[in-house]
DNA sequence: ATGAAAGCGCTAACAA
DNA sequence: TTGTTAGCGCTTTCAT
């Protein structure tokens, strides 16, 4: 096997005691010069590597974190939770230990008794897309924290991105860009994001004095089939700004805009939503949209269950969405 | 704490010797009807739970596995891997140690010294593209397996996506479609996929008795960009058909067609690479292409460091990348 | 300033 | 069939 701290005890000609304090350098240990030089120098010679499994039994309290992802597949930016949740980890000594669980209960309820059976500090429970969830039983017990979703009674923590402001945001853009008729296409399917982002919608008309029109708020499926199809009935509504419920959305209603000789911004401006990677930067004109935070959700969840921040509100923590202006108004 | 062997034990009226048994079901290990009972009965009563660390400690191999990426965040699909490798371990009984490196060596180094720590059975090292690298030191000594990339003198086992098969099989696809002109938009960036893909090509080609007309041959950015501005070239070339380096040139290739009044697969037909999920599904028309098999690296990738899958060609195993055909052609 | 020794929760001989 | 016991590698009093 490898080597142990007993080995490096002896070749240092010390106990084992004395290799422990030196090797996590406690705060109340005398230790010789000497007696240091020498483990260190045993050390380095032996390669010696503390074994983080033996130091968690002993110490009692582990230093993993457990994630379970619904579909870290399913959709690209899935992975920007994980991959948040892991570096605000890592910068506090932590380790994640992932399971991804493809919405199977059955592989749900396995893996977290997996974590907790690695001793994990807690458990970060995320959705890749952002709604309301039934907490899964295993879960009631255990030091939770629930990344992109909330409980319906938000009888846990729950770290979510902020919905009206984003909506807020994108629509404070057109109309900063001068725009008055704006219109929103909005999802079909029920959800956070569509209550949240129309009431954001609605929210910065009003400050803006200008009179909300229900002619102007679409509804389509969320991909770029709904924003193709919906084109001409936005184009139909004389507005000259359109704020779409995602960043799939505008791309399909570009190539709408488009058919119809259509140019974007100069006839008709376009925000998106999500700022979806492989999209938003590429489409021509490049997409102005706002950000849906997911690394930073990932993060926030890990601060949240270490305890390192106080869920201010009480339960639901608000995750800002920022603007990301481009060329596309 | 919690509930531990020793509780259950008590609880049950037995030593935690047959406790473990129960629990692993030792085959060797006679227990009485009645123990069995009334441990199991223990066991939920209390609701113990096994500590995973300490077994790891007292059997001596853990069962972890660590994974560590240059980028989850960078690119959609590098998720698939961490994907793969996860329900692989997961099948084989494992847990994976995620680490994301953004190509930091820094990082990189702390990352592997933290996985040796948790006594991972060893490390399954991956990149966001298919590419040559140098294989970090600390992994030198270490049971490795590289995933999406390989060692300059293939010193370590490595699983990598087919690329030649690749670029035969879209190739083979536009020829039985009928077409004899085909165009290869290839990458700029020096790469397998450049070289691969193009080798796969002109196999196809010559398999086919169909001759290989270098000015069909062009380069571009890999990217929506690049498509986009090569479409003037491609089309005056009078190419039939696209192969296109990847899904995202193929992307901007479909704007710069349409905007010369050509229709796909009408007038054009086009075939991507990659399968790149937000894109090509849902371009209009939806987009023909090569799969890369990012889920089945991060798979295979496990089974070969299990020693489940003996690397047939001795160094690189390589990966095939299936067709997936939409109606671009 | 340093060491001896008792655990942490579990497994695996070996006894009984 | 079941129990005893000695570790696994490390931390942590408590002596010295």
């Amino acid at each position: 096997m490898s080597t142990t701290m007993r080995d490096v005890a002896r070749a240092a000609g010390v106990s084992v005691a004395t290799v422990s304090h030196v090797v996590n350098d406690k705060p109340g240990a005398r230790i010789g010069e000497d007696a240091r030089r020498r483990v260190h120098e045993a050390i380095a010679a032996l390669g010696y590597r503390p074994n983080a499994l033996a130091k968690t039994l002993s110490e009692g309290s582990s230093r993993f974190i457990g994630l379970v992802a619904d579909a870290i597949a399913t959709t690209p930016f899935a992975g920007q939770i994980i991959h948040g949740a892991q570096d605000e980890a890592w910068r506090h000594g932590f380790v994640l230990l992932v399971a991804n669980t493809e919405g199977n209960a059955a592989a749900e309820n396995d893996a977290i008794a997996m974590m907790l059976e690695h001793q994990v500090r807690g458990i970060l429970y995320s959705t890749w897309y952002h709604r309301e969830i039934d907490v899964p039983s295993p879960l009631q017990h255990t030091e939770t924290v629930l990344v992109n979703c909330f409980a319906a009674d938000d009888a846990f923590p729950a770290v979510v991105p902020d919905e009206v402001q984003g909506g807020r945001t994108a629509t404070e853009e057109l109309l900063s860009a001068g725009h008055r008729r704006i219109a929103f296409v909005n999802t079909t399917s029920p959800s956070p994001a569509r209550d949240g982002r129309l009431a954001g919608y609605r929210a910065a008309l009003a400050d803006a004095g200008v009179p909300v029109d229900d002619a102007l708020v679409f509804e389509a499926a969320p991909e770029q089939e709904g924003g193709y199809d919906i084109a001409g009935a936005v184009v139909d509504s004389g507005a000259t700004a359109v704020f779409c419920h995602n960043d799939r959305v505008a791309m399909g209603l570009y190539d709408g805009l488009r058919d119809r000789g259509l140019r974007i911004p100069g006839d008709v401006a376009v925000m998106g939503f999500d700022n979806q990677d492989v999209i938003a930067a590429h489409l021509r004109p490049p997409l102005s949209t706002v950000a849906l935070p997911h690394y930073e959700l990932g993060a926030a969840g890990v601060r949240t269950l270490l305890g390192l921040e106080s869920p201010a509100t009480g339960a639901r923590q608000l995750v800002a969405c920022p603007p990301v202006l481009r060329e596309s108004l």
